[in-house]
DNA sequence: TCAAAAGTGTTAAGTTTACACCCATGA
DNA sequence: TCATGGGTGTAAACTTAACACTTTTGA
């Protein structure tokens, strides 16, 4: 009754893309590895499947046990299944891409990792095919954020429109004109203003808005 | 030295999702399974990857095995990864959709594994998570047909314009107006008119259109 | 001769882009 | 008081959408 015999079994591992962002730039929550294989070199953050674990569930406990984080925007980028990707055993990796909010997450946990934040523009080599996982993810990125609000998954719940717009500058890697941007903010009533200003970004101080994810569900309009 | 001892292994499965456009609709390949497990129902075309073959290449050779093509226009869509996918057995599948020239593929190959063209409208019911595959492959090539010229897989080298129309409003499920599809297919120099006229689709004859991917290739302006 | 598919331009509506100055505040 | 980032509207350029009739030919 056992169809699946003598077909041979496979490690499947997971790999996280961790995107945050912090003044004006996106970051990659990257690892300096201190332990084999590939030790000082700079990878992403993986892990294993486990036994009784599903892939995606795996993806968030990796993330989890970096970050500390739970509840986090996470999706999946694509399996990648080159024989020698790894070249110390066939591996077949899923990898997975995660938006963080940059404030949130738990420092210590990180470090103690020896986990570190890069600017994507100053990134550093990285082992096997991470190179790779990474373009498809800020590629993935790039096409998603222009049609469905996951940027907001980078920021703080309370934003100003100057760091939305920055933060949609840094995705696409292209400047915006500010009074076109705000126009198209303004016609998506799902992003709210709020009575409350940050002070910290300049002296006169800029409204502060937040997303109603609810509002989203029922208009769904959303085109940056 | 193996880093890697006492991590679980997983069968990991392929599953190809097999379009061809006939008639002015879009079809799919099935299986109407002679064999356990479940046999008796409808499913996608699947095989386990093998060692020291690469994901991609297990997909590839699934699908030569079912329709004796090779060559053809296949991406993964996705890894499907929970645990109680597959009830038999734990087995991690990765998804691949196939574009194929409905008039191409070995007719008895495909009869011998009783497979059989079905409208994509007309579905049966698929077993475990093979629906939820469709779906993500069906939103995959609308997303992508729209940006890039994938569609000309579905064709023969030489086609006319309506038969093109047609193919569009196949994979979007709505109707063009035909004076501004024919200008935007003006705008895209790497569509070529050849001195070829179809006689089987009208009285009159269409003049027959070919893909010249060279010339995409310099170009690359394409929107549908 | 007529039914059936092929082929062909123009106009209005809507969307996108370019562009410059005043405001409020803390240092 | 002035440097810094916040905030605001309009017009031109471009793109998209709507629309109907003539042509060819085999049955």
């Amino acid at each position: 009754m056992n169809y699946y015999h003598e077909k041979t079994k496979f490690y499947v591992a997971v790999d996280c893309i961790i995107f945050g962002f912090s003044e004006g730039r996106l970051n990659l929550l990257l690892l300096k590895r201190n332990f084999e294989p590939s030790k000082g070199q700079w990878s992403l953050m993986g892990g294993f499947v486990r036994d009784g674990e599903s892939v995606d569930e795996a993806a968030k406990r990796v993330l989890q046990e970096m970050t500390g984080l739970g509840n986090v925007f996470m999706e999946q980028v694509s399996a990648f299944g080159e024989v020698e990707r790894d070249p110390g055993e066939r591996v077949i990796s899923v990898a997975y891409y995660a938006l963080i909010n940059i404030n949130a997450y738990d420092r210590e946990l990180v470090q103690s990792h020896n986990a570190f934040w890069i600017d994507i523009n100053e990134l550093p080599e990285l082992i096997f095919d991470h190179q790779e996982m990474l373009e498809r993810a800020r590629n993935l990125i790039k096409q998603k954020a222009s049609s469905q609000p996951i940027g907001f998954n980078l920021l703080p719940k309370l934003f100003t429109l100057t760091q939305l717009q920055t933060l949609y500058e840094a995705i696409y890697g292209e400047a915006f004109d500010k009074r076109n941007f705000r126009k198209r903010i303004a016609e998506m009533k799902f992003i709210e203003m709020t009575d409350k200003i940050d002070k910290a970004g300049s002296k006169r101080g800029a409204r502060l808005y937040k997303m109603n994810k609810a509002a989203y569900r029922k208009d769904r309009k959303f085109k940056l």
